[in-house]
RNA sequence: UGGGGUGUGGCCAAGUGGUUAAGGCAGCGGGUUUUGAUCCCGCCAUUCGUAGGUUCGAAUCCUACCACCCCAGCCA
């Protein structure tokens, strides 16, 4: 897609704007998680908005860690972060951490100091919590409110010397305790952390708050657009304040969205977090979690997601994404991407009366309408497997599968035409017996005759056995979001594991391609594949409007 | 009962005073099809949170009301 043909959105619509005016030359974003946890489903709204943007305006976009709390923060989210970011498909500009503007973050403090313009206050959390007032009664001033600069410096000196416990003190923007914005009430600037930093290791004990570290982060970097959720647009006059009490090298303006909420998902990270320390998933990698790195061991691609990024739009209304506008834009993008080809999650045995000879090797190409894919050896025989529900004794009406006295066509082979079948003492089948018709091999079919469908097929003495895993929905409720008890609402059916037929050339590792199994869904070979013991988990399923009709 | 936001079809979302309110997803109907997939075509809001008002004319302007979301971390 170009930039005319992107559906517009009320930042890409400002930014062409400014553009348009000569008001801006060059764009610059920036992505900004704190490495706290893995990246989800909501982050690549935000990357594919912020990268996506820098791309189609020629501009540039940094990674930037947002590590100011070191408590929460480990090397371990950092990198995890970073094959996220780069798998999704994105290159930064530059990759930036706020750790490496400390020193420059300290002398602004010291700035704001010496203007008169914040304080050390030694009021306890709980003290300070008190004197902040409520939504509707202003605060109290704290008794430290008035120190003189001079005591206030010294004091902040000592802070960094780490001659102060851990909440001794803080130190605090001299704003308003009465501003009806909670946020201005001299909001935290610096607190005491006797901890050791990833990046910065023990160089720091005490460490900025978000709002003291992002604008000033933003305006170093020389970010043109400051990008973030509604919910800090509560905090837009501060991160304004303080870029304007300091002198900064530009003053980068902040733009708000809402965050993606997607339906029958958790995206909070405590909640996330949560499913993955119970043991409720095996990972922040689960094919069940909305994290990047479980949709792509799902089988997910990173243009899919990006498709639906793109599909879902950017505004500032709460909104709540259909599950199927995820999966339409995954099965979207993987239909043309995939590799297709046959398994038989549920075989019944199928024998071919009439076929004497040794296995055929069919060529098959691996997507009828991508030649560039290649072809791959498909082998039929006397002896094929064929999924139990493509067969029924008693048919409804509009079945046109195999049924008793009819015919089908086994996909890329021949026509066959029941013959009989057995059963066992319980009514279920056994075999299934049929005769195929030579004139109709696929590709020289010279008989003209139609059949009612065509099913999928393997060829039971070369295929192979492989584990598929079915993927569904992790809750039961749309909203876990809003259940404490996120446990109480787990879907027992979120993971089926079980065998399936393969044909031969499913039995090769591929990790990076995309599979469709024919008439089943789209898979990927999930990282525990080996040669011959394959797992393949469905990423989702394909559109069936015939299993839609009959329920 | 403080401040800041948001309300357009089942879900998203254009639209910012003047043709019959874009488009996508989902749904429905039909065509093509060696995947009941894909693809193609068609249908799907007399109405824009509600009630008033301004205007020749309103989803767009004004007023009032209603609903929902965010903010009282030394989290981000």
């Amino acid at each position: 897609m170009t930039v005319a043909d992107k559906p517009t959105h009320f930042i890409r619509a400002k930014i062409a704007d400014q553009i348009k005016q000569g008001q801006i030359t060059e764009i610059v974003t920036r992505f900004p998680p704190e490495p706290n946890g893995y990246l989800h489903i909501g982050h690549a709204k935000s990357i594919c908005l912020n990268f996506g943007l820098a791309a189609e305006f020629g501009g540039r976009c940094n990674l930037r860690f947002d590590d100011t709390n070191p408590e929460k923060e480990s090397q371990e989210y950092i990198d995890a972060i970073t094959t996220d970011v780069q798998w999704l498909g994105f290159q930064w500009d530059q990759i930036c951490h706020t750790a490496d503007y400390f020193e420059q973050l300290f002398e602004w403090a010291l700035c704001l100091i010496r203007q008169g313009d914040a304080y050390v206050d030694e009021q306890s959390a709980d003290m300070m919590r008190a004197n902040r007032g409520t939504l509707t009664e202003p605060g109290v001033d704290s008794p430290y409110r008035d120190r003189t600069p001079e005591e206030n410096e010294a004091l902040f000196l000592k802070m960094r010397a780490g001659e102060f416990e851990d909440g001794a003190c803080v130190l605090r923007a001299k704003i308003s305790m009465s501003a009806p914005n909670m946020n201005l009430r001299d909001p935290a600037l610096y607190r005491i952390k006797h901890v050791s930093h990833p990046r910065a290791g023990d160089q720091w004990c005490i460490y900025p708050t978000y709002d003291f570290a992002h604008g000033q982060s933003d305006a170093i970097e020389g970010i043109t657009h400051s990008l973030c959720t509604l919910e800090f647009e509560d905090h837009r006059p501060l991160y304004e304040w303080l870029l304007k009490k300091l002198p900064v090298p530009c003053r980068p303006k902040q733009t708000e969205f809402s965050r993606l909420e997607l339906e029958a998902t958790v995206t909070s990270k405590r909640k996330l977090n949560t499913l993955v320390s119970e043991g409720h998933v095996e990972g922040w990698d689960d094919p069940r979690m909305p994290t990047i790195a479980g949709m792509r061991r799902r089988g997910y691609s990173p243009e899919g997601i990006q498709l639906f990024c793109e599909r879902i739009g950017v505004t500032r209304k709460p909104n709540t994404i259909e599950l199927q506008t995820l999966e339409g834009a995954i099965r979207d993008d993987l239909e043309g991407r995939a590799h297709k080809a046959m398994a038989v999650l549920d075989p019944v045995d199928v024998i071919v009366t009439n076929w004497e000879d040794d296995a055929l090797e069919l060529d098959v190409p691996w997507h009828p309408k991508r030649p560039e894919l290649g072809t791959r050896v498909l082998p039929f025989g006397r002896h094929v497997l064929i999924d139990r529900s493509d067969f029924e004794l008693d048919p409804p009406d509009g079945f046109h599968r195999l049924v008793p006295g009819g015919a089908v066509r086994l996909k890329y082979g021949f026509i066959v035409d029941f013959e009989d079948v057995d059963l066992d003492a319980d009514g279920r089948v056994q075999t299934i017996y049929v005769r195929y018709d030579p004139t109709t091999r696929s590709g020289q079919d010279q008989s003209g005759r139609k059949v009612k469908g065509t099913i999928h097929w393997v060829h039971a003495e070369t295929a192979k056995t492989a584990t598929v895993r079915l993927y569904d929905r992790l809750f039961t409720v749309s909203d876990p979001g809003r259940h404490e008890d996120l446990a109480a609402c787990l879907n027992p059916e979120s993971l089926k594991t079980q065998s399936a037929r393969i044909e031969p050339a499913l039995d090769v590792l591929m990790p990076d391609a995309y599979f469709q199994f024919e008439r089943v869904g789209f898979f990927k070979q999930d990282p525990d594949s080996t040669e011959g013991q394959m797992v393949y988990n469905r990423a989702v399923g394909l559109r069936d409007t015939w299993a839609k009709k009959s329920t």
